[in-house]
Order: C-alpha cells, then sequence, then structure tokens
DNA sequence: CCGGGTTGATTAAATGTTTAAGCATAACTA
DNA sequence: TAGTTATGCTTAAACATTTAATCAACCCGG
C-alpha cells in the first residue's frame, strides 16, 4: 500500500553514486564534492529518507539506544513513588534532546540482563543499585556505560549521580531542632538498609545522627522506624510512632511520599499535623507545595537528576573527557507549613 | 578484556554443524535431530548465547520493540499526573511478560516518528491523542500496529483502549446531585477541548449533562471551567470558582491531580472541603486514598488499563483474531471523604 | 531394484548499513 | 615533464541473522 521504505540504495541509484558516497554524505565522513553531497542531501529530504537503526547498529555496535532501569515494587510493576516518573522525564529530555531514545527495564531478585547486549545499548542509568544485590555484579559484568543513581557505590570505580543525601539528612534534623524539638523520629525506608549500611536513606541517617549530635541530643535507635517509603509504609508508621509522641516529638520522613502517608495515618489516630507534631519529609516531589499542610520537606531538584545522569552517560559513551566521575546535587530546605514551632516549652 | 559475544557462528563451529542449524534450534523452525538439537542447545546454554537483535530485526523486520507515546508538558518533559506513571507501568509489565521491551517517547506539536520505522518498532501506544492534531495522521501514515488510549478516535477504524469516560462523568455528577446539590461546577482540562467535541474530558462532560438532565438541573456553560488537568490548574481555578460557591454548589474536577491543586487552593481561600463545598475528582491515583481529605473520585484502573493496551497491541503484531478492536473499561465510584450531604435545605 | 517420499542437514542469498582499501583523474611540485 | 599528492568516488567485505533452495541419505512399496 505505502511505497516500501527507501533505502541508500534507491538513494545511491538515483543520485547515480555509490552507496558507499551516500553514506559518507550522511556521516559527514569520507571525501564528498560540493556537488554530489548537495544532490544527494535533496534526494534524502525528497524521499525523507532516514538510515535503517538495525543495519546501523548491527555494524557499529551502539543503538542510540539508552535505557532506565528501574526498581520493581512488584513482579512488572514499578514503584509507585513519583520521584522515578520526575527522573525518567529528566533522562527523556535529557537524551532526546542529544537523539538518543530510552528504553524503561525493570529490575527484580533475578536480573536477566543479556537485553542489554543483545540490544546494542549504548548504555544504563541504573536507580538505586545496592553493590550488595545480585544485580549490582550482572550490571557490572555488561561493561557498558553506566551511570548509578542514589546507589552509593564504593567498591568499583563507577559513575554516579546522586544529591547531597548526608547534609539533606543533616538539614532536616537540624531545622527541626531549631524549632524546639527534642525527640526526633526518623521514618526511613527499606528494611534493613540503615544496618547495610548502604542506599541514601543510611547517608541521611548519618545527618540525622551528626545533627543529633551537634545538638547535644542522645541518638535513641529506637526512634528510628524503617517502613518503606511508600504512602503505604508511612501510614502504617503512623501506628508505630503514636506511642512515642509527645509534646517534645517531631517526625522527619525521608520521603514525601511517606510523609503524606504518614500524615494521613496520623490524622486518623487524632493527630493533627502541624498543630501536635511537626512533620518533615525529603524529595520535594512536585505536590508537596499542594498537600494540606503544605510539607517542609528537604528539596532536590529531580528532574535535574535525570538530566545530570544523562549528560555523565553521554560522555562516557563519546568517550569525552569529564571533571569527575560523580556528580553531587544540592539539596535545600524548603519550610513550608507542616512544622512550627514548638510552643510547649 | 571480557571474552568477546559469543554469535551463531561460534555455536555452529562447536557444534560442527551449520549456522541454519542453529538458527533453527533457536527458532523451533526447519527439520533438526533430537539429537543435534539438545547438543546445540547445551552449548547454547554453556556460552550463555542469545541472538543480536538488530541482526534479527535487520531480517525480520520486527524489533520486539514497542514505545509508548506521551504528551509532552513543556518540551522534553512529561506531563507531571502520576496517571502516566501508572499507565506505563502497566504497559511495562504487560509488555514484559511477553517479552518485549518498552522504548518511552514524547510527542510534540511537530512530531518526528521516524523513529518508529528507522527501530522496526512492532507497534505504539499513543496515549491521548487527538484526530485533529498534526501528530495523528503522523502516526496513521506509519502504517504500524497502534493503540490509542483515551483518544475517542471516530474517524478511523483503530484500536483503541478507554474507560467509560462518559459514563464516569454521569456517575460523579449524579452522586452531587443525589447529596442534594443543584449547582455543579465542572473543572475539566485543556481550554478547548469539549467546544471540539474530542477527548476523554469531552466524554466526562456529556455525562456531567446527561446527569444533570435526567436531574431537572438546567446546563450552565459558565459553570464549566476549562482550566488543565494539572495541579497548578486546579490550583488557580479554585480563584475562578470562589465566585459562584454557595451552599447548593459541588465540584467536579475532571482528574485528582487538579481536585488536588483546587482543594489547596480553595484551603487558602479560606473554603474548606468538605465542609463548605464537596468535590469529587476522577482516576483514583494511588494516592486520592491517602490526602487530607480522602478523595471521593471516580475509580478507574489505571494500570490495567495499561495492560490491557498491550493486549490488543500484541494481538495485532501477531494477528491474532480479536474480539473486538476497542476495550472499555468499568469505571466505579468511590466515596471517601471530600463529599458529604448537604445540609443548607 | 527402482522411483518417490521423508528426514536431517547444508549452501547461499538477502537484510541495510559502514568502512577499509583501491583506483582513476586532476593538481601540484621540483 | 615526470613523479608525487590530493580529490572524488567505487568495490567489496563485514556485521549476525533468517530462510528458501538444494542435497544426500535413508526408507519403503510395488
Amino acid at each position: 500500500m505505502r511505497p516500501r521504505n527507501v533505502t541508500i540504495k534507491d538513494i545511491a541509484r538515483e543520485a547515480k553514486v555509490s552507496i558507499a558516497t551516500v553514506s559518507n554524505v550522511i556521516n559527514n565522513k569520507g571525501r564528498v564534492s560540493e556537488e554530489t553531497r548537495r544532490l544527494v542531501q535533496s534526494l534524502i529530504d525528497k524521499y525523507n529518507y532516514t538510515p535503517d537503526l538495525s543495519a546501523r547498529s548491527l555494524k557499529n555496535k551502539h543503538s542510540h539506544l539508552i535505557s532506565v532501569v528501574v526498581p520493581y515494587l512488584a513482579k512488572g510493576e514499578f514503584e509507585d513513588n513519583p520521584y522515578f516518573w520526575q527522573v525518567v522525564s529528566g533522562i527523556e529530555s535529557g537524551a532526546s534532546s542529544e537523539n538518543f531514545h530510552v528504553m524503561l527495564t525493570g529490575i527484580s531478585d533475578s536480573p536477566d540482563m543479556s537485553f542489554a547486549t543483545e540490544r546494542h545499548l549504548d548504555g544504563l542509568v541504573v536507580i538505586g543499585a545496592s553493590e550488595q544485590a545480585d544485580h549490582f555484579q550482572h550490571i557490572m559484568d555488561l561493561n557498558l556505560p553506566c551511570v548509578f543513581m542514589d546507589s552509593y557505590i564504593t567498591k568499583a570505580d563507577v559513575y554516579q549521580v546522586y544529591s547531597n543525601d548526608k547534609f539533606g539528612g543533616y538539614l532536616g534534623t537540624k531545622y527541626l531542632v531549631s524549632l524546639g524539638y527534642e525527640k526526633i523520629i526518623l521514618v526511613s525506608g527499606i528494611k534493613g538498609k540503615i544496618a547495610e549500611g548502604s542506599g541514601v536513606d543510611y547517608q541521611r541517617w548519618l545527618g540525622y545522627k551528626q545533627a543529633l549530635a551537634e545538638a547535644g541530643i542522645e541518638y535513641n535507635p529506637e526512634l528510628v522506624i524503617e517502613e518503606g517509603n511508600t504512602m503505604l509504609g508511612g501510614y502504617y508508621a503512623a501506628q508505630k510512632v503514636i506511642g512515642s509522641i509527645d509534646r517534645k516529638t517531631a517526625i522527619f520522613v525521608l520521603s514525601d511520599i511517606g510523609a503524606m502517608g504518614l500524615i494521613r495515618g496520623l490524622n486518623e489516630l487524632g493527630i493533627s499535623v502541624p498543630k501536635d507534631v511537626s512533620v518533615v519529609g525529603y524529595d520535594d516531589i512536585f505536590y508537596a507545595d499542594f498537600m494540606v499542610p503544605s510539607l517542609t520537606t528537604i528539596r532536590q531538584d529531580i528532574f535535574r537528576k535525570g538530566e545530570r545522569a544523562v549528560d555523565l552517560l553521554l560522555a562516557q559513551i563519546e568517550k569525552r573527557e569529564i571533571e569527575a566521575k560523580t556528580i553531587l546535587l544540592p539539596v535545600e530546605l524548603k519550610i513550608r507549613e507542616s512544622t512550627t514551632k514548638n510552643f510547649s516549652q
């Protein structure tokens, strides 16, 4: 029905040159006179010819395709934290402006990474990897340009981007202390991460501890609730936390989504934020500002993080010189309605 | 460093057979004895060989790759409605279980669809297309298996999946009427869609009108606010709406995200939900249940919608017989805290 | 014992590119 | 003017597959 796809051969035939010449004008390589270059280009435009990427990638061993590897919540179901959508959005933005396309793959317990070589992927952005996990070695074995985001890999000298999680933990805690609270509950993510000493939550916890130490508040491990940085996790955390809330207590939740669940849970238990307890979140996902109450939080530019990851990835792919293998993005305290001065004294 | 990728040739050589035979065992085609099949398979397993998808796709003209086409908010920036992440998650789920991979591409005003043929994409899931828009014809011209989601295409006989938007609009409106409200403000999406008569918002608007008619309430176009189904849109809608709120007024927002912005905006203007006004949302995005107040909304199973779109797409790709080209998913009223009976009488 | 069918394999072409090597022709240099 | 060099282009191989065509060997019925 529709004219079959025009190939380099068709262009070459009509221009009365060899396909090599056409290839040369496409890629701006080799030697070709201005005259034929124009002729060929005009035919390319006329027929709207674009080279077949499968053929190209077969020859080249690269595809202009990168993949972002996102942790699965359940089998085949992505984490429902809008954080990821913002990251992915940033990655797509960075990639598409450099003419790369983005594939989306989930990673599970037994990760099969063969797709990366099968498809001649040019690179990977891996979100929230852990060097303890199986998949880490699998990924390293690919020997592919790779950027780890929010991963705190120390064993290997890899490219990484993260924001200043330790400082973020410090900032949030210190702010609550400055408001007059002396007992600061930390609601953190996946169980065991802190003990394991890995991941963003561990870093934020370090900052939390540091701020406590500076304030002369003794660290109490019982105030650290590892509930998972999900809405439901925060919601259940409310029940765990309720018993220990007094006039000197504030809560620092290491994700906005968790904070949202927590606030909801507290409400149902008759505790109102910020009247009865102050809550600080983390991430500044785009609706933190629209919640009721709006959420005091540690802001990181999530979209930007995705873009920067692509920068770093493309630098590797194109073997450009780079200042540093690691990009550390700033965090910032956003004060909103979910926190208030402690008037109990 | 790492042994260069093993190809079909290597397997063939070691098995002392031709590459055609290896190809046959891989694809379960042609004739090959049980004995050699086992031999070859064992070598495939031993070397962890997987066929090169570029070469395959060059020959086959298909790639086991589909793309989901998402509207851009700004250039390179996806719509921030978590709705999309849930859809994409469902699509990835459906695709990966059938060994397809998913690419993510944004669509803008001047859409270049050449990537689809260049990459031998097997199909497209297009979200929120409009047959009036430029991109629609571009997509049709590709002549590729395609599923339109939330698009209400009528000009062409295409595969589509949507949920029962008209009924959803009816349901939400009728519920507010049943609570005793007589003046129901509709906060809708992108300006002009209703006049244009296209898209999900138009359908929901039809349902809205129908419910009003059944209740004997006169339709008043001034009560329809087209503000964009974004959080910020809802937020600004609050200002437009504030003047016309009285004791008999309720608000139906055609997206949860917009409802969230609206409720926030109303709060800032001193109006509390549901005490002063009842609000119904649309979508049941995953945190509608966790907001304060939790949101009465029209629920659709967004994740499922993504999965079903893939079903439909794969049926086309594999040329399977299908009952119908259109899948209509149910909607359901979820009653929560943002609505309350009108006690003004 | 001969011709036809079945079985298990091989050969070779084809897919659409890129690229190294080669080859005229023209232009420059000594 | 002869030798070198630069220019513009072509040839052909290579990339890793699939698949149609072919073929040898074997079996079997008449």
